[in-house]
DNA sequence: AAAAAATAATTGCATATGCAATTATTGTAG
DNA sequence: CTACAATAATTGCATATGCAATTATTTTTT
């Protein structure tokens, strides 16, 4: 027998609710700064991929943020509407073509100064030790999870 | 000096999006699973909370999820309205008491067998040495970004 | 070329989430 | 006892999220 793992202690606890849990309260603290902006923390991260992905095709950016294609569709209204982001005709009669416009840029430009704020007030309050073990585990269990076996690179 | 502590790389990314996305796909594999009953993740999470610790007040239930009070008073409805949950008057005149019924234990039993094939599931793809260590993690932080003094316990 | 299959995006439906303001009630200061 | 402060829950508003079904448009079969 090669078995000779050690024992370990069956996890406690629901993954789900846990990362649920931390999730709320770092939206939270993300918001807290970037919203100064009138921006979301979530609205910053789609405004930020549009920006350096675009332009591009709206179910590729889903695909790249990893969120259904009809939620993407949705959280890109209040981001038009505002005239940060375009939707025009793509190459493809079916698809259409994402884009950052000039006002854009500048509110992402400005966005991204208050996350850099929030990002590390959260290293600080973690730590960058415990930040780093999190991004890390969270990469590698994302690759797991990958429901395709596309591998990201 | 007693500064000789190792140079850390700068985190990478941001924790928001990155939990954001883990959280999405982990709540997926749940739902897959929990769903069979006829309820979602979060409402497996809760209806378990209210069988644990009720009756209770919504604004303490809220606060062990960790819930913002108006999300909690929401959350209940479908779950009021299925019959697993009664929102009655409390001891005092504002507040009310939130308690499981007995087809909301039963249900709960039935979820709860699927929830442990969901978190059987995730134990094996992400690897138990993994899923331990990002529980780990997870409180770790949680306790640290704790917005009250609150440690619980 | 007409019919069938595949692709791309969106809409319908339902839930999850939090902040600010509101409603109700209780407690307290004067 | 009344005016004011504190507490508990809810509602208004806005976003985030995904599944299933739908609409449009290619592409592929036959």
């Amino acid at each position: 027998m090669n078995d000779v793992a050690i024992e370990l202690p069956r996890p406690q606890g629901c993954t789900n609710l846990q990362l649920r849990q931390l999730m709320r309260r770092v939206a939270q603290r993300y918001d807290l700064e970037v919203g100064k902006t009138g921006l979301k923390g979530t609205q910053y991260s789609l405004l930020s991929h549009v920006a350096r992905l675009g332009p591009l095709r709206p179910g590729d950016l889903a695909q790249a943020m990893k969120v259904d294609p009809s939620t993407l569709t949705r959280n890109l209204k209040p981001l038009i509407a505002a005239g940060w982001i375009t939707l025009t005709a793509g190459a493809d009669g079916r698809s259409r073509a994402v884009a950052v416009t000039e006002s854009g840029r500048v509110k992402r430009a400005e966005a991204q100064r208050r996350w850099k704020v929030a990002q590390e007030g959260i290293n600080q309050t973690l730590g960058v030790g415990r930040v780093l073990a999190l991004h890390a585990l969270i990469q590698e269990s994302l690759e797991l999870l990958s429901p395709d076996g596309q591998t990201n690179e």
